[in-house]
DNA sequence: TATAATATGAAAATGATTTTCATATTGTGC
DNA sequence: GCACAATATGAAAATCATTTTCATATTATA
């Protein structure tokens, strides 16, 4: 799958520095770029692209496919994500995403494949919902 | 939200009618669109995309947002899914929806929101993995 | 049957993403 | 350090799903 051997560039490493700074959200392409053209670290679009795609396939970064009309959002892959059993929540509101790190994603999977001959594939699954933070502020209105 | 009323036209019918009798996968709009135009009924493709919306906004499709490059895909939304406490479950391989009906969603789901302050989202949330015929299919290989 | 509301569809516009291609950068061997 | 082969960059053009525009057609209702 990865080919080609990779080169070392400055384009590269600003990206991946940005993600590791802000890894508690997801940005598209559009806003990467602008917030790359605000740090005076000018990226071209095209490139912005091609690494996004470029870290995802490194597994260095999660690729959520568009939920809107804004593109895909890119989000940084913490060590956690390499654990086995758990799986991302995500905020339809706030965007967030959180870590479900509990035994109930375990006897789940479990379950859905001994019942229901069904293996999950946790890497693509996300279960979209309204954190905590969101749902409060929505009944204090 | 559905502000104005809804006229009864041939092409709305016949879309509906297609997603009836093809519910068993889904269908992106270029599909669709040709499916249409192979029946003999031939319906615009801006009309197709307007349909697909209008439907889905009166609860008659299930929309998933695109995975690919491919675009968002449509599935008659059986009577099924009406009910409370079940949850989708898409193969990656053969992209057909199964209905996992079953105690174990309303115990997930509380365990969420009891645990980890998460309320889901029944009707976005789409759980990826590889259903048994596939599976057997690849391991007989 | 008139007429007001709504739907249709062809063509143009939009906007995210990809491709092209000429140029620049990187890693490696000397 | 130097040359050169491999790879990366970026501007502009191309793609492609989806939306908008707008003139025309259809539908419901009185």
């Amino acid at each position: 799958m990865q080919e080609t051997k990779d080169y070392q560039t400055k384009q590269r490493n600003v990206i991946m520095e940005f993600f590791q700074k802000n890894s508690a959200r997801c940005y598209n392409a559009n806003e990467l770029y602008a917030e790359l053209l605000k740090m005076g670290e000018s990226v071209g679009k095209t490139t912005v692209y091609r690494t996004l795609e470029n870290l995802t396939q490194k597994g260095l970064l999660l690729t959520f496919p568009s939920q809107d009309k804004n593109g895909a959002v890119y989000q940084f892959k913490t060590k956690k994500c390499e654990e086995q059993d758990h799986i991302h929540l995500k905020c339809n509101i706030c965007g967030k995403l959180f870590h479900l790190d509990c035994a109930i994603v375990e006897e789940f999977g479990l379950h859905l494949f001994e019942q229901h001959n069904f293996c999950i594939d946790r890497e693509k699954t996300v279960i979209y919902g309204e954190c905590k933070h969101c749902s409060d502020k929505r009944k204090s209105k």
